[in-house]
DNA sequence: ACCTGAACACCGTTCAAGT
DNA sequence: ACCTGAACACCGTTCAAGT
């Protein structure tokens, strides 16, 4: 990658990188076990160090479960991003990022579950960790995008100009998106469908929601359900 | 429940019901400290009893969560029940019950995602306990009634005699409120208004999918996506 | 700078007894 | 029938050293 000046680099111990190997190696756990929690000393012994060793690259268990959701989040990104490619229209690019995005959850839900969760849920953290956060972050603001291109192009009813109505958009149909993806996982829900099956109608029906009903009465004035 | 013919009741050991006192003391330290990774060696300290005495009312940890888990369900079903109790107009009654499950999930984090969660997510358990998912399943008929209700009223676009168009429909509504209320809590999404307004406007969009659009179209056959 | 190994204070769970 | 207390095999985290 870079000229390497010194010769015969000094060589850590025993890795080149414990870091990015330690958490390869959760993330392999957490896929293979599918059992997000994982001890940090095992994860200790399957890198041939002592228990004592990751902290020397993590603060403590939960900055290991940070830095594992957020390449959890990255690879969600990237399989947005990949599933939106070559798709111009702005509600099948948004079926498509939805159908993704719900299939990967379904494809690894323990990382799922970790992403969304422990990495906080023990105590009463106020924040998530910053890693965390803008990993996420990153891959949120894939599908805002989509909302606001959506929003440009009349097909979403929503003014490209209303940032916080844009927010909300957003947030409905990540909250659907969301809540089916946890409710399969955790096998509270399943329906006799295919879950692509499912994932088609159900995507059908919560887009509804975003989706312009009557063009012709959205052109202007929000028309305020009465009370 | 049968006659009791012996007088002068044995009384165990220290109480008269510690498998209720053990459910009662762990419900009170997830909600006191919003942590539902309690141990349970604490849990019967509370209770004064040995670390040991759990063991002859739970068959381990993960049964005391399930029975947690259970209560919380309960709570829940009776929550919704209370909502939508004096409500006619069916979707006047799903904004209802949706605003009441969310105030409750925010109302209670902790017990909210020990409910959705950590009884099964540790190891790929096959399937929930039963406690839970009978008592899940009382907090989702509530649901599903009034989805029911409402299509035999006309009001949502899904046929009354479509069991399968029924629990999608019911599915649908249950992913938006579930996911929103599992974005609030993991303070992944907080948008700047308050929570009344939020879900409000929120469930005004999400419920618009499911809401009939024209129901002039809608009379009869359902019209197929193309493709 | 990075690692080891012993140590501490906890766990969940089980065994062998007690009444 | 229900409880106690010791014991076992684990944790996460820290201390005192090693190179």
């Amino acid at each position: 990658m870079s000229a390497r000046i010194r010769p015969t680099e000094p060589r850590p111990y025993h890795h080149g990188d414990l870091r990015r190997t330690l958490i390869e190696i959760a993330l392999q756990v957490v896929t293979e076990e599918q059992d997000w929690t994982f001890s940090l000393r095992e994860v200790a012994r399957r890198a041939g160090v002592s228990h004592r060793a990751p902290y020397n690259h993590f603060a403590d268990k939960l900055d290991l479960l940070a830095a594992v959701a957020a390449v959890g989040f990255e690879r969600l990104r990237d399989g947005l991003l990949r599933a939106m490619s070559g798709i111009d229209e702005s509600e099948a690019i948004l079926v498509a990022i939805c159908t993704t995005y719900v299939r990967l959850g379904l494809g690894n839900p323990a990382l799922y579950r970790l992403m969304f969760g422990p990495a906080l849920s023990a105590t009463g953290t106020e924040d998530r960790p910053p890693l965390v956060r803008s990993a996420g972050a990153e891959a949120r603001g894939v599908l805002e995008d989509v909302i606001l291109r959506g929003a440009r192009a009349g097909v979403f009813d929503v003014s490209p100009d209303d940032p916080r109505g844009l927010a909300l958009a957003a947030l409905a149909v990540w909250s659907g998106t969301h809540g089916l993806t946890m409710l399969v996982i955790d096998r509270i829900s399943r329906p006799d469908l295919t879950v692509d099956e499912m994932i088609e109608r159900l995507l059908r029906m919560v887009l509804g929601g975003v989706r312009r009903a009557r063009p012709e009465a959205a052109m202007r004035g929000k028309a305020k359900a009465g009370k």
